[in-house]
DNA sequence: CTGTTAGCGCCTTCAA
DNA sequence: TTGAAGGCGCTAACAG
């Protein structure tokens, strides 16, 4: 590969100079800087971006941190990132943390090799990011809440959807309501099933630890629950799936039992995923405003890099979108 | 920042010594190691990924260039891509082509930032593909077919899968058939459309060009060329749309105009996106192996970087995944 | 306007 | 086993 050394002694300039006119400054004639950039192309120079960085001590990148880059993520919230970072002149680039403390999303967290980064990925442990977290690299956390100087929480309110969901099956007639939950620890689920419990409260029923199903956020894992529901003797009049993918699997494991949806049992799902409206029947769930918290996030890392100050925190709002998933429930006709 | 200077300083020893206790070299004993470590967990310390990329003239990560991060890619391919790198212990990071020559895309591919790279990318030109690909630094591409010795194809069989399409089309009875293209710049669309003249041919068919509509593989633009196939005055037996994306688009389009797939009309996709299966009715359609894509497609890098000669190119089949989009058509009633 | 020079942070011979 | 020193490729004072 040519370096700048190469081209330069090509041109019959100094390395300085040739990097001037590499760079469109202006302080070399415009003799000099075509001579460079003819020298430049017949040697087909690349300039290494890693001497530069290192050099300025700053990227011009920002990363988005997924869980899985092949992961059913959400696309309208990449959407907003990426509009923000190009807006602003910057690289995007998404890795995975796929492999945990050994993952590419650990290695860019602690090697600085971007400006600063936003995490949506349940396996980056807490420690890592806290870690990771400096004067100077800021970093956004999509899916948990943590205390830090450098980090900044942006979260949509999970409780109040879970509240909204849990409310719409009630209003329905439902009372005896399943809760479909993720993993143990994360912390939105965790959030969804308080607003579940608050709703439960709030309209006079009982909450029935039977009725806590712990899935997984998979859509194999809302199969898998559902069938353990549908082996057991007791069936709920609802089920709140706490994501969409789960709520899917559970259709289908509604679908191959002959029980239909609506008519025999709702559900309601979490997410608002785009499969959502094509699933049949059309899943009723909670809409997050994700565009929103994407660009969001990048725009405070932005503010950040600027040196502004800026909240540590953020909620955004949920919304109930009503689809065909639930159904007014037909009450047993009372005995006359 | 802590830089390893500051850690040797502290420990006080050199900064070989540094570097050796921090590598696990075992050039040094047990104690200055511990002692290194604990100087640099005290000072936080996180070694400069550049300095060393620069040092060692590798980055030890391969990057996945996609038109858009947020799109609709296919995710299988991500995960093949994503599973044989990991397994290699290299990094992988996705970037996006928005933006063109400006883009994140063109600058990894430009300044070796990365150790080899996976093309799919429309709106990358071919251009920028050819001058980037050089000696030890792979490119792979899976969008379009490129002679260079630095750049290696993996297609999947889009002649065959377009004559597929068509071919199912017509032995269902279907004779008029559309095709709603994708862009004009795309290799693959050209290729499915090639299968489609060929079908038609062996079957004796003649291609009318007012059957050839020009889309750009988007919902949109599904939705957008069926209307107008709708307000045209003569209406085809089957549409074949290039891709899955257009298909959904014209599926909506004509559900607004109460025309029924598959009993007034026949349809079949190509890519078998995800969606494909929950569309009403489930898309009949072409399936690519994505998954093997993706993998081949490192597969063939990690070969490169380590010297291998391959081939440069590759084909893999498509399949015909029948759904409930297409229909025998009802012929007219002989009049007797 | 151009050239000289001193690093950015790290790794790695080489000599002690 | 440890330390000194050179240099990866580039940028940015600074001096001419």
């Amino acid at each position: 590969m040519a370096t700048i050394k190469d081209v330069a002694k090509l041109a019959g300039v100094a390395i300085s100079t040739a990097s001037y006119a590499l760079n469109n400054s202006n302080k070399v004639s415009q003799a000099t800087k075509e001579k460079v950039e003819a020298a430049a192309k017949s040697l087909n120079y690349k300039k290494n971006g890693f001497a530069s960085d290192l050099k300025r001590t700053k990227t011009n990148t920002i990363a988005l941190i997924l869980s899985d880059l092949s992961g059913p993520f959400y696309s309208e919230l990449i959407q907003g990132v990426q509009d923000v970072t190009t807006a602003n002149g910057f690289d995007l680039i998404a890795c995975s943390s796929i492999g945990g403390a050994n993952s590419t999303a650990t290695k860019f967290l602690q090697e600085k090799r971007v400006d600063g980064a936003i995490i949506l990925a349940h396996n980056i442990s807490d420690e890592v990011t806290l870690q990771s977290a400096r004067k100077g690299f800021p970093l956004v956390v999509l899916d948990r809440k943590l205390d830090s100087d450098f980090v900044y929480n942006i979260e949509v309110d999970n409780t109040h959807g879970g509240y909204l969901a849990t409310e719409h099956l009630i209003q329905n007639g439902h009372r005896e309501i399943a809760y479909v939950s993720g993993p143990y620890n994360s912390h939105d689920n965790n959030l969804r099933f308080q607003g579940y419990m608050n709703a439960l409260n709030d309209h006079g029923i009982a909450y029935q630890p039977k009725w806590k199903i712990i899935g997984d956020f998979t859509r194999e894992g809302g199969y898998r629950t559902t069938k353990m529901l549908i082996a057991q003797r007791k069936f709920p009049h609802a089920i709140f799936y706490s994501n969409d993918e789960m709520a899917i699997g559970g259709l289908e494991a509604l679908r191959e039992n002959n029980i239909s949806v609506p008519d025999d049992i709702s559900i309601i799902g979490f997410d608002d995923i785009q499969l959502a409206e094509y699933v049949s029947p059309p899943l009723s769930t909670i809409k997050q405003p994700k565009y929103e918290a994407g660009s969001l996030a990048v725009h405070v890392i932005f503010q950040l890099l600027a040196g502004e100050k800026v909240d540590h925190h953020y909620t955004l709002s949920t919304e109930l979108v009503k689809r065909q998933s639930v159904k007014q429930r037909k009450l047993p006709e009372p005995i006359t």
